[in-house]
DNA sequence: GCGCACCTGACTAAGAAGGTCAGGAAAGTC
DNA sequence: GACTTTCCTGACCTTCTTAGTCAGGTGCGC
């Protein structure tokens, strides 16, 4: 139930690319600002590549952009092109999973779980995330004080 | 963002005594019952004990039992027992988190995302999972159709 | 005191996480 | 066309986690 080093970097760094003003943006100013280590974000990026969230150009003058307008690529977009399917339980889909006995009504929590997940990440997008404006459904989450509280 | 099979048994094996009438019951047949390996299950359940979640006597007529009322246990109190928290982002707690450049609002996306996981593991209780009721929150959530599309 | 069932630490094999290294290949510049 | 720049890619590495197994120890009831 975390979230690995991975993702959170391949977050950050297409927020860097949402608020980008035209032109590619080297993966080393990538790296700078969002402090992470140079070649690793390259493989990350190149995944965002392969995933179509970002395209490239090498060279002089050359970089990452989003493949796309940042109001239609979501967080979870960004999440699944590199860390796989959100949520799985013992690395298969919850609809997949068959329980015995008196756990059978455990697909059904996981399941909501995950709808739960989804209603957060398919619904802020990058342009959400550089904005000063996060959808209505996050600003009410964070809102509560008990959201804030360790646990 | 993945459930772990030590948690996945964790919860079955929390119903599979949430649901037995009077009386220990045996590692074997917790075991037995959710098909998982007994010499695991008893790492499980030491843990499940050190949280006082369950307690547990040895020797002929002994076995485990819940330390408290089932519906006073929720999902994510056994999840927590043997996973730690839930939702960490680089395995730090989303709240102590700085981040920097253009990723600033992400800090609030990851506290919502956590909001919304505690939203449904906190709210389900050991006799809701083992009643055929789950609290409404599960069922809204579970009867959008698009909730058990994969993705 | 004997068997039953939990308790506990040590161990292990495989995989993932989080990188680093070294070189290749395209794009632009002089 | 040489040179620089920047992306592209595979191989490698170290540490940690996962998902167990093994071997015995310890307390309880009869």
């Amino acid at each position: 139930m975390r979230v690995s080093a991975k993702a959170d970097y391949a977050v950050r760094a297409a927020a860097e690319l949402a608020a980008a003003e035209e032109g590619p943006v080297k993966g080393e100013r990538l790296a700078d600002a969002q402090d992470i280590p140079l070649q690793f974000l390259e493989h990350i990026l190149l995944e965002l590549k392969h995933a179509g969230i970002v395209r490239a150009r090498r060279g002089a003058k050359g970089g990452y952009w989003l493949a796309k307008p940042a109001d239609e690529i979501t967080i979870a977009d960004v999440v699944r092109a590199v860390e796989g399917p959100i949520a799985h339980v013992q690395s298969s889909p919850p609809e997949s999973i068959e329980y015995r006995g008196h756990a059978e009504h455990l697909q059904e929590v996981w399941i909501a779980v995950r709808a739960n997940l989804r209603a957060v990440l398919e619904h802020v997008t990058l342009a959400d995330l550089v904005s000063d404006h996060l959808p209505a459904i996050v600003e009410n989450l964070v809102s509560q004080p008990d959201a804030w509280a360790a646990r």
